[in-house]
RNA sequence: GCGCCCGUAGCUCAACGGAUAGAGCAUCUGACUACGGAUCAGAAGGUUUGGGGUUCGAAUCCCUACGGGCGCGCCA
């Protein structure tokens, strides 16, 4: 689906040097007849979007509807397509009465007058094929290092509040692999948000209120007095170690009445679970700025709120001696018990309660993220978004991630928590390191279930992904240093048309496709693109290197070449470092 | 039975509805007195699981069959 937004939004399009104002910048230039100066995809996409509204202007086209704002501006993959390609002909000649090839024509002939823009051509049914004059773009690197780590970010979630619901681990054992995925993909779409404008608030859900914790309690209880496992209860060897840590702080519990001691050992077992798995998270690099207790909900009254305000909407009913929730109405699939027949709330009263809590509380968009084995939740939420009177997948999102498996020695690591063989997010950071583990869970969309190959993340080779991508960021930082040692630097005179090699020219565009691939990433919540974009992008780098010396040899002065290349590998390093930064990994300056 | 996700090179995976479906690994051929070779140049590798449909155009959207993963409680 693409949207088009309406004329008045275009203001809220950033270009790299609006960032900061005190920042001037070369691409603020206008070419001929005004268009923008085609130095970055945004900016073509301008001058595009200008022509046509000239065009309509002066009577020589109709179009039912405005000019859009936005024009598709793509980077073709076959170089013989030029360095930019639009397909705005083909999407607007119909609306226009007239035919694609035409169309393109017209605006050919218009955006050839603009300065810096070498070629266009017209391709296939009606492609534009845009070259862009060598030298023109060598601008945007001395943009990227003057924007440094604002470079990349944009405004379209500008004002909005969004609300991060991941993770959410039960703390009746460590954290383990299907709650990391999140904390990974989570906490850095938290920062692709935020690079959108947006105002992020990472909450944690604590289940402190059902049965799960009894059982974690009566387990502790049982190991903690030599007992078997309870028939329902949890084994593995946390279980005996948080037991030892509860008896060493009260030594008496073990003796006490079994009600009582059953809930020390719940009071200080949880407390101590939970601290594990926030420690565990925050090593992880992830800190949550909410942690929401379950139990609060029912304590305090907001879960017999939700029930009466949802009742007032005439969207529940009695039956069998429970109160449901008539969510079958709202596309759910049958309608869900909300109340017990014993009075009790069921576990989604907590939810209709947390809702409204965030709802309350200021959060237009709330998104949870849950594991594949939840997926049945999805339509009992989003009835009772519905019920509520909010756009289900607008004011709720919910997004799904599928199952990760580690591979050790080519063989699947199972878990089963009733067996004790749990694999934590302990265990994989042990294994390969925090950058290669988020990085791993990063790379692949959430949507595809995916197996992590300890052997290969551990390793430090090509073949590792994070590797690849972090010598980039590594190579950039020797190079500058070699600079400073040489006496060169990025400042004083930045001759950016001498950026003409082709090499250059690839990697500029390259850098200059950074804002859009992070803007992708917020809108389609997908930030495997950031990763996928920096994988891509780490080649193009390298086959710069190889091509183009950047510091001078041997007896040779400096001069404005090396400078300009400098300046190229700067704006390397800021965008590999912006990267990487979203995606909760670090840009190291050595290896 | 119903629902969600997935099926793309030997392997792991990409690809806003766009042009000749791309990377990395593995395989083969080359480039090292190296601004970090953890690199680069090149070759080979595909009926995008099968079959229909929608349109200027489909890996992508719709229908269907097959295969894999995960679910379908007055559990949490």
């Amino acid at each position: 689906m693409t949207t088009l937004p309406g004329r008045a939004e275009r203001d809220q399009s950033v270009w790299p040097g609006d960032l900061d104002p005190r920042v001037e910048t070369g691409s603020e230039r206008r070419g001929g007849r005004g268009y923008p100066w085609p130095v970055t995809p945004e900016q073509l996409s301008q001058s595009i979007s200008d022509v046509l509204d000239a065009l309509v202007r002066r009577g020589e086209l109709a179009l039912p509807d405005e000019v859009p704002t936005r024009v598709n501006v793509e980077r073709p993959r076959n170089k013989e397509h030029g360095d930019y390609a639009t397909n705005v002909a083909l999407q607007l000649a119909k609306k226009a009465g007239t035919n694609p090839r035409a169309l393109a024509e017209l605006i050919a002939a218009e955006l050839r007058a603009a300065e810096g823009v070498a070629q266009v051509d017209i391709a296939g049914p009606g492609f534009l094929n845009i070259t862009v004059a060598a030298g023109a773009q060598g601008q945007v690197a001395a943009d990227i290092v003057a924007a440094g780590s604002a470079y990349g970010t944009n405004q379209e979630l500008a004002g909005e509040k969004v609300n991060l619901e991941f993770v959410s681990a039960n703390p009746t054992g460590p954290l383990h692999l299907g709650g990391v995925r999140w904390a990974a993909v989570g906490d850095a779409l938290g920062k692709v948000f935020e690079a959108a404008g947006a105002e992020v608030t990472r909450e944690y859900y604590f289940n402190d209120h059902g049965a799960q914790i009894d059982r974690f309690s009566r387990s502790l209880l049982a190991s903690a007095r030599g007992q078997a496992v309870p028939e329902d209860g949890y084994g593995g060897e946390y279980i005996a170690d948080i037991a030892a840590a509860v008896v060493a702080k009260r030594p008496d519990a073990v003796d006490l009445p079994d009600a009582e001691a059953q809930e020390v050992f719940r009071e200080l077992g949880v407390e101590m679970m939970f601290g594990e798995i926030k420690q565990s998270l925050h090593d992880f690099g992830v800190d949550f700025d909410v942690y929401f207790h379950e139990d609060d909900l029912h304590a305090s009254g907001a879960v017999a709120k939700a029930v009466d305000r949802l009742g007032s909407l005439g969207v529940t009913y009695e039956k069998d001696g429970a109160i449901w929730l008539a969510s079958e109405q709202f596309g759910d699939d049958k309608d869900r018990v909300i109340i017990r027949s014993d009075g009790t709330g069921a576990y989604f009263s907590g939810d209709l309660a947390y809702y409204l809590d965030k709802r309350e509380r200021g959060f237009d968009r709330c998104f949870i993220m849950l594991g594949a084995d939840h997926h049945g939740y999805i339509g009992r939420m989003m009835a009772m978004c519905a019920a509520y009177g909010d756009a289900p997948h607008v004011n709720l999102e919910i997004m799904i991630g599928q199952m990760v498996n580690l591979l050790k020695d080519g063989q699947p690591l199972r878990m089963s928590k009733r067996a004790g063989t749990v694999v934590t997010i302990d265990d994989l950071v042990g294994a390969i390191g925090v950058d290669a583990a988020r990085y791993a869970l990063t790379r692949y969309s959430a949507d595809s279930n995916i197996d992590i190959d300890l052997d290969l993340w551990a390793k430090a080779g090509n073949d590792n992904p994070v590797y690849y991508v972090q010598y980039v960021a590594a190579r950039t930082a020797s190079i500058l240093r070699n600079a400073a040692d040489l006496g060169i630097s990025t400042d004083g005179d930045f001759r950016a048309e001498l950026l003409v090699h082709e090499k250059e020219g690839e990697l500029l565009r390259a850098l200059a496709e950074f804002p859009r691939i992070v803007a992708a990433a917020a809108q389609l919540r997908e930030p495997h693109r950031v990763a996928r974009y920096l994988e891509d992008t780490a080649g193009t780098f390298h086959r710069f290197y190889d091509s183009c010396r950047v510091l001078p040899q041997g007896d040779e002065e400096p001069g404005d070449l090396h400078r300009a290349r400098l300046m190229l590998v700067a704006a390397t390093r800021q965008v590999f470092a912006n990267g990487l930064g979203l995606l909760g990994v670090t840009a190291p300056e050595r290896m």
